[in-house]
DNA sequence: GCGATACTTAAGCGAATGCTTCACCAACCA
DNA sequence: TGGTTGGTGAAGCATTCGCTTAAGTATCGC
């Protein structure tokens, strides 16, 4: 997931998908690289859960997949709160400490 | 920023962080490797921008930095948001559509 | 001062990544 | 039917990654 959401490229695809599904060719149009390189990296999205793709006639028509995005996101946002809820706390003991100043201070 | 969390060492020590504050060794104990490889590990976090460290004798104590966290959950909420948008309004049109279903249908 | 502790730095190595080229197949269409 | 378009698959190659070993340096406790 954060491997695949890793390299520049392949955040720019996931960047264009998100404003709508897209063949692979359409996809490699702004790239400065071969078909088979974007073919490529869309299998490692494909492979992290982050894109579906379809074939119909020859052409292969790829869209994202948002739940593969609320899964990375809540896995930030579930660190980054403990933290911050770990910080509001020290700030609330040093608030209390600071009411009485004369025992000895061990953060 | 997302190549630092792509490595599941890495994000294990963010892990670790998250739940206080921790000196190299201590971030380095519960992992199969080399304190050297840890520091590496460590230094990749640092130039991400995910955690700071302050070196205090010989022992350097390391911290997240959420604005980091918050950076890259700020990044994929976004996109998300953009393409479920999208998606609501192709809702809303389909919707609309089947009101008056006499016309072709162009998806 | 002396040994132990807590890193730090550099070199090296195997494996994974990101790309290219080339050959190929399956639609589409003039 | 034959050429073009859209994509697939394998092989190869340079670079990067994750890790180890080894040889430091600086600090702490005795």
């Amino acid at each position: 997931m954060f491997q695949a959401l890793a390299d520049p490229t392949r955040r720019l695809m996931v960047q264009r998908l998100c404003e709508g599904p897209a063949s692979v060719s359409e996809l490699a149009a702004p790239l400065a690289m071969t078909l088979s390189a974007v073919v490529q990296h869309l299998s490692v999205l494909e492979g992290a859960g982050l894109v579906r793709s379809q074939k119909v006639g020859r052409v292969r028509t790829c869209r994202i997949e948002t739940q593969a995005l609320r899964a990375a996101e809540h896995w930030i946002s579930e660190r980054r709160t403990l933290w911050e809820r770990r910080f509001d706390r020290l700030g609330a003991y040093l608030a209390e400490q600071a009411e009485k100043p004369e025992e000895g201070n061990g953060i």
